[in-house]
DNA sequence: TTGAAAGCGATACCAA
DNA sequence: TTGGTATCGCTTTCAA
């Protein structure tokens, strides 16, 4: 009875073919096939050729670890994200693997679920491939965190959100700014009773809020019974649930800024079942700019921000600094800013904001 | 004038220390530090405190590559998946990580995108890392990924397809039957111009419009005019433009199957958008069950499948194969199979489904 | 243009 | 319980 094995690394049948099988084979030395891999212009077409043909036969396929190993230069580069669920981070990783790997880069991704502990577990897990450098969502690491990363000697990228003490490098946005600048919006549209949703409440969407209750003390409304917040993880039903209970304290609330677009199309949802109608009764704003925002009835209007750019950028600058021999760029920190997508959720004729700010 | 650099592993100055470092700093010889990082227990007391000192102060952290080289143990497994965007791989994602990492596994994911060619590559690129194992989804791999895959030597475990003829281990289901029974399902609510909207033709998303078409043969229907079809990418917008195309060819259509969740919500805002009534005029049925379908207005009727029973499946089938020295599993494929989700996008009075079966 | 020797950072195996 | 030695598969000098 012959039992079905695994030929894999870790077990010892027929093992892959290496380096030297492949020198062997093409009669040469192995020293000559790594050169006509890698340089194949330093080989001469004839050696070339039954190097080619010796690698197609065996399979050969190098082995990254112990290329990365001799070389010290792995080719990694690490990147860490706090969600996929979340449509947010999918156009960003898509921006830096359109980058990095053309370039040769393999990209390693860590999805760290929103928590600090999984965070600093995942970034020594990601130290110990040596990676070239490290990009980083979010500017709210634990002092452990940023430790390790400064100690990792790579250049680091901070994105998604900017603040005056980064690692190393940083792009991104002022969510506060962007958070209170959604307030204005509505304030100008003749909103008074603005409400806000916000759900998860990590570190920048604790910003948005902050930027929401900023602007309604400098615009002298009071937000009384108008915030409505779930630390749970968000979805579109819970936009739908929050908005409920903001309803139930203040009836009259006339405008909705959601610190994510899904809350906010829960809110629509939430507003089709009670016959409310968006944006006549109630105007809705959320943020991020998903797809659905284009697509939903009414469309939403939201705060949209440069994902693709931040990822864009982050990984350009590091293929500059670890192709320009580790030096530092001459700009270290950008802000890409937001803006404010005005659509159906929050459209209102002239005359009906004017009055709305008159009666308010 | 100083100019800063990076010291990181591709750069020459200071080097992260290795474990010869920490080694002389403690005054012991490496194997001793190796083995008191891998098993403490086997080192004396006294000696583990001067390691565990020297590796804190010199911030110490293993190369996992140099140790995976030796032990010929990554402790990678490669994860192959087609998209990000799509809601689809997020649970699936999840599921595999949380079973393989507390085992000490790395998940290496790489998204093709919905291309072979790129399939291709990132299966190379990943067989250079030597994965202990390799799980990839669907069935439909380039011949020359189906060479690659085998010659590897290591299990691989194809997901969310089913096939008669696996490169090894399988676990799916089988999208024709799940197009058909939808298409019989919503026969048996009494309709019989029943539409299919498929988007991008994926080979998953092309079994499911087969399936739609055998059900709608079987059944004696005509689909003649019914079934729109877009090769890009789908999306919700999307979802209205292709039922707007059936809409104008048949008017008097009286359900939508679409290949897929994001086209059956574009296709209620589009109904919202015309006033044309969901249920009552047109019933809709999409496919994967996401989270909005429990959120949207009316609640969306779905084909569910097990995404997270498949990413745990293969996960600890890998995990069974490789603690278990390389033999391979008793159960070598699983068919999952599909539920379907009747929710407010289908709801149906008993009398009136007779009457429109009648009048048919 | 080709090859020999040394080494990347760790582990396995065998001695002490 | 500890350490020496060979080795993992490849690249980087440096010589021929």
């Amino acid at each position: 009875m012959k039992e079905p094995r695994y030929s894999g690394v870790n077990l010892n049948s027929k093992r892959r073919a290496t380096l030297s099988d492949v020198a062997r084979r093409a009669g040469v030395s192995p020293v000559t096939v790594s050169r006509a891999l890698r340089h194949p212009e330093m080989v001469s077409e004839d050696l070339r050729q039954r190097i080619d043909a010796a690698v197609r036969l065996l399979n050969y396929i190098p082995n990254h670890l112990a290329s990365a190993l001799a070389s010290t230069r792995t080719q990694i580069v690490g990147v860490i994200v706090p969600s996929l669920t979340n449509g947010v981070f999918d156009d960003y990783l898509g921006a830096i693997q359109d980058v990095l790997n053309p370039a040769g880069f393999q990209v390693l991704v860590s999805n760290v679920r929103y928590s600090d502990q999984l965070e600093e577990k995942a970034i020594q897990t990601l130290l110990g491939y040596h990676p070239e450098a490290i990009i980083i969502a979010g500017v709210d690491q634990t002092e452990r965190s940023r430790d390790l990363l400064r100690h990792s000697g790579v250049p680091v990228v901070q994105t998604m959100d900017i603040t005056d003490d980064p690692i190393d490098l940083n792009i991104g946005l002022d969510h506060t700014a962007a958070g209170a600048a959604a307030v204005r919006y509505l304030y100008e549209q003749g909103h008074r009773k603005i409400a806000h949703l916000t759900a998860r409440a990590d570190p920048r969407a604790r910003r948005r809020h902050a930027g929401y209750q900023r602007a309604m003390d400098e615009l002298g409304l009071s937000s009384e019974g108008l915030v409505a917040l779930q630390p749970r993880p968000s979805d579109i039903e819970m936009g739908g649930t929050l908005f409920a209970e903001v309803l139930a304290r203040v009836p009259d609330v006339s405008a909705v800024f959601t610190c994510n677009d899904d809350l906010a199309l829960g809110v629509l949802f939430e507003c089709q079942r009670r016959g409310i109608r968006v944006p006549d009764d109630v105007a809705v704003i959320g943020f991020n700019d998903l797809d659905f925002c284009v697509a939903s009835v009414p469309t939403l209007s939201t705060v949209s921000t440069e994902r693709l750019k931040m990822g864009t950028w982050a990984a350009e600058t590091i293929l500059e600094i670890v192709r320009g021999s580790g030096k530092r760029p001459a700009k270290t920190q950008i802000d890409v800013g937001f803006s404010i997508l005005s659509r159906g959720s929050t459209a209102v004729a002239a005359t009906k904001a004017e009055k709305r700010a008159r009666t308010a």
